[in-house]
DNA sequence: TGCGCCCTATGACAGCCGTCATGATACTGA
DNA sequence: TCAGTATCATGACGGCTGTCATAGGGCGCA
């Protein structure tokens, strides 16, 4: 089943955003890039370029916290370390056979609209949530506290986020390695017990 | 010393990046703001906007930079940990008076024309490595080795820029307070020798 | 007085933006 | 066959963008 007109535009509006920002991408140019017709536009997306941007933003938020469950399930014996070493490796992987033009869409969307459009700044905060939410919850399962996993959570996209944008300005994914080198001592610390519960 | 309109307007389009990001920022905006005369535009700057967003971030590295040694210069025992609570608390501080409406200006230069004009991508780097030569210069004097200290820079420059970004989207600072308690420890950890040497 | 330079003023330009009005087409179901 | 709805096409609108051409003040200096 290959994707319709809608959910092409979507994907695109986010892809459009990691390279432009959001101000920057034009409808148009949205348009172009899904290979859709320019009349569907006011079909799908009623509410402008706000709703398209925020659906955007609400699907990047969804593939963030779904990849976790994914960079999990290649671990024989997962540890915090190992999963933010598959996060950055994500994004190293991408900056060195892409190159370094696309960074992360629900950055753009903080950085680009946030004080602009007020629904656009609550579908970052709920992106972000979903993202956190599978990370802190992974941590749950390898053995951290419930409370110290959700702030290690916090931890890790912070660090992820910043290193993104340094890794960008300097295209270089130094940034990234660092981070991920110097973080997973500290998290790895954080867990308490080491039987593994089998959850889910 | 008043500032001149050259210096007003750069200052102003760093403000306005802040907000609304570099492409939303328009060269009408920031004589408005800066009070200055339209016509001094093209003749301070020939580079047009290009070269306006730049000299802001090339401005925003270095006040970054310069906050570092104030932060140090208000400590009588400086710590690793203290250092980033300090750059830390200066977000929260500001998001809880201001709001959350403004930004890193050198964040959004990345994330917004990063990928379009590759001297204002330079900029930003530079804007970088403005910012983190102090920060590992600091760590260094408390005792961190040179190697782990330029490391250290880096991540806590990372997890500063992404816990600004969702603090900005939560219009919470929760996220900044949970990477300066998490991260406090870790920073400690990196310093070696415990005479304090009375360098520059 | 007058030349020359730094700064400012103003208006125009082409181009892109998001939005909308209007209408054609296609498919669905009775 | 006909009605109705989903989808798409097209062109226009006002507004904003960055840039530029042109010219006017203001001041120092010879």
């Amino acid at each position: 089943m290959t994707p319709g007109p809608r959910e092409r535009m979507v994907f695109s509006t986010a892809q459009l955003m990691r390279r432009d920002g959001v101000t920057a991408t034009g409808l148009r140019h949205v348009v172009a890039h899904a290979e859709a017709p320019r009349g569907s536009l006011q079909h799908y997306f009623p509410g402008g370029k706000e709703q398209l941007v925020n659906e955007a933003v609400g699907w990047a938020g969804r593939y963030a916290g779904s990849r976790i469950d994914r960079f999990l399930a290649g671990m024989s014996r997962p540890a915090p370390s190992k999963l933010f070493a598959a996060m950055a490796r994500q994004w190293t992987d991408e900056f060195r056979t892409v190159g370094f033009g696309q960074g992360c869409p629900v950055a753009a969307a903080t950085v680009d609209s946030s004080s602009s459009a007020e629904s656009t700044r609550a579908a970052v905060a709920d992106a972000f949530a979903a993202w956190r939410g599978p990370v802190a919850r992974a941590l749950a399962d390898m053995g951290v506290p419930a409370r110290k996993a959700a702030a290690a959570a916090t931890l890790m996209i912070s660090a992820l986020e910043g290193a993104i944008l340094i890794a960008r300005a300097e295209q270089d994914v130094r940034a990234l390695t660092t981070v991920a080198r110097e973080l997973g001592p500290l998290l790895d610390s954080y867990v308490t017990r080491t039987d593994r519960s089998m959850s889910g």
